[in-house]
DNA sequence: TTGTAGGCGTTATCAC
DNA sequence: GTGATAACGCCTACAA
């Protein structure tokens, strides 16, 4: 079955092939009522469908947006195990789907491979997701295409950037666990690195504790991964050697889940003996026992807001300079914080 | 920066394209070694890639797959925010890639909007993900190109198949329930559609049940959707109403973790009340409190598996025959099911 | 308003 | 071995 091109609507119709890419593109000014009805008429019938790799070869335009998902830290190629990242891309595919653009999500081993990918396809956008090395922004930028970075502090004017106050965030999170009566406060984290989210939210713990008068203390944080296994070790940990601390404040929900679980195995009971307020705010924490005290950012918003910014970006409808859209957070309270009297 | 083509590379070379197009696509026969090495060099030096969108036109290959997963029950069009999807999404990317090839994911409102995506696209197969209408599958077929269904027991030669024995694993959690003593056991489930993996369960159930001698009440089964939600309301109703109760099998972790939700909402706790057998093993349920006693799938596997296969038979590696591939599944005995003495 | 024709970047068929 | 050249399907000046 060869398909339906151009030219047979042009001979079904009775009109030239360019009458036809004219009426089905909008440049309708240039053909007749009647021939429009026509061959509007007859491409139905025919059941046309333009072929896009053609299409873009002449004017550029592939309508295909890539996502860029980091490959987490401890190697997992895996990209949407970690539903935070599922959520958003899902939040995008739906947004772009409405606008009939499709995405092509990928972990990233290699830059190069990824500047790769964009050329091959001629994406016309990209939204990335976390931070990299320095010099793929610079290669990014040579590809003269709408870039989203989203979940980066990274400060380039050629680049649009979306995201929240995650150092308000990590503030947010410490305070509440200070005004529950806790002072001996644990920051599990995954592994700071500059210009990322988890820096700030670092910033926001130290600054929380500051402003309480609480001295900062190096040996309450845990830095590695944002993973639930680094999550129990140190809920292992934290049960067996530190029984003085009494909250925790871990920067993502799954790192949460698992400090959780780590604590229960070795007999502390969250809310009961330790308290613990996580990050995110993904769909698993209102579904976790005990439900979980979070800083809830609306993940699927973000992903909404990240694919309209692109489509805006790539229809020319923004302007050129540095703009950052912040997303609100919000404080969710819910089982696994509790009050104490010191 | 224009992009650098074939023809600034034969240039650079002082070659024709032909040979350009010879040597890069490994068809080196028809060059010679001295050559080979120029335009490699060349190519390389110029950061040559060549355009899929241009080489699809004429060869009708894109290396691109697209993905079609189901919108779930609740209409909800995030098509990530099942985990269990995401991680089959994931598995499938990551092995697809690290043969070149990319995956076009997409929910799907209309039949008719996935069939153009696939022709607009070129894409080289589909990989489907659950079941659909069976007007769907007729213009599948249309397409002429290679399909693997997933989680489907539609029964059709021109479709390649990827599975479990969902049937089997029914069996095996509600078996798991009747061994431990348990014989009033009720079935949480997404809606029983003919050839959906729900309604292999859900027999698997009632042959379990049969098997030991106990009758089957459809007062006992709570079909609905697959999602946390109907876990948490039917959770509810069993505590309210059903004290003799003792053991549930949910039809998806999912669910299971609505249901112990709901139940602990009313004063239930699992497994000291009530025991809990999910379906699927998603990486949530070994992280869930209590750790969730599930059929073990391995969802993971069963995406590259997917991938692979689907490959085979673009490549035409494959004959063209029905054939099915059924992967096994395990029972994960964790501990949200206990062991009662009636 | 409509049609002709050139070109987008590749690959593949021929001659040479 | 190597190189013109004709497709592939579409868009878009430019002509008619």
């Amino acid at each position: 079955m060869k398909r339906t091109t151009i030219k047979d609507v042009a001979k079904a119709a009775g009109v030239s092939i360019a009458a036809i890419s004219y009426a089905l593109n909008g440049k309708q000014s240039k053909v007749s009522a009647e021939t429009l009805a026509r061959i509007q008429a007859t491409a139905a019938s025919l059941n046309y469908i333009p072929d896009f790799s053609a299409r873009s070869l002449v004017n550029k335009r592939t309508n295909l947006i890539g996502i860029i998902i980091p490959e987490t830290e401890d190697h997992n190629p895996m990209i949407l195990e970690n539903p935070f990242y599922s959520e958003i891309v899902s939040a995008i595919e739906y947004e772009l789907r409405k606008h009939d653009y499709h995405i092509i999500p990928t972990g990233m081993d290699k830059a190069k491979q990824y500047i790769d990918l964009s050329i091959q396809r001629n994406l016309d956008g990209i939204i990335i997701i976390g931070i990299y090395t320095d010099s793929l922004y610079e290669e990014l930028k040579e590809l003269k295409i709408p870039i989203i970075l989203m979940d980066s502090y990274v400060n380039d004017t050629y680049f649009k950037n979306i995201g929240i106050d995650d150092e308000w965030g990590g503030r947010l999170a410490t305070s509440h666990l200070i005004d529950n009566g806790h002072s001996r406060i644990a920051l599990v984290t995954g592994s700071i690195k500059k210009d990322g989210v988890v820096e700030k939210r670092f910033l926001g713990y130290k600054g929380a504790l500051e402003e309480a008068g609480i001295r900062y203390n190096q040996g309450y944080v845990f830095e590695h991964s944002i993973s639930y296994e680094h999550g129990v070790r140190v809920g292992k940990i934290i049960a067996d050697q530190h029984p003085e601390i009494s909250g925790i404040f871990a920067t993502a929900d799954m790192i949460s889940f698992g400090v959780i679980s780590g604590l229960l195995e070795e007999g502390k009971r969250v809310p009961e003996d330790i308290s613990v307020i996580g990050f995110d705010d993904i769909m698993m924490s209102r579904m976790f026992i005990p439900p979980l005290t979070t800083i809830r950012q609306d993940i699927t918003m973000k992903g909404i807001k990240a694919a309209q910014y692109l489509l805006e970006a790539i229809q020319g409808d923004v302007s050129e300079d540095f703009e950052k859209i912040v997303l609100p957070i919000e404080l969710m309270k819910r089982q696994s914080v509790r009050r104490i009297t010191s």
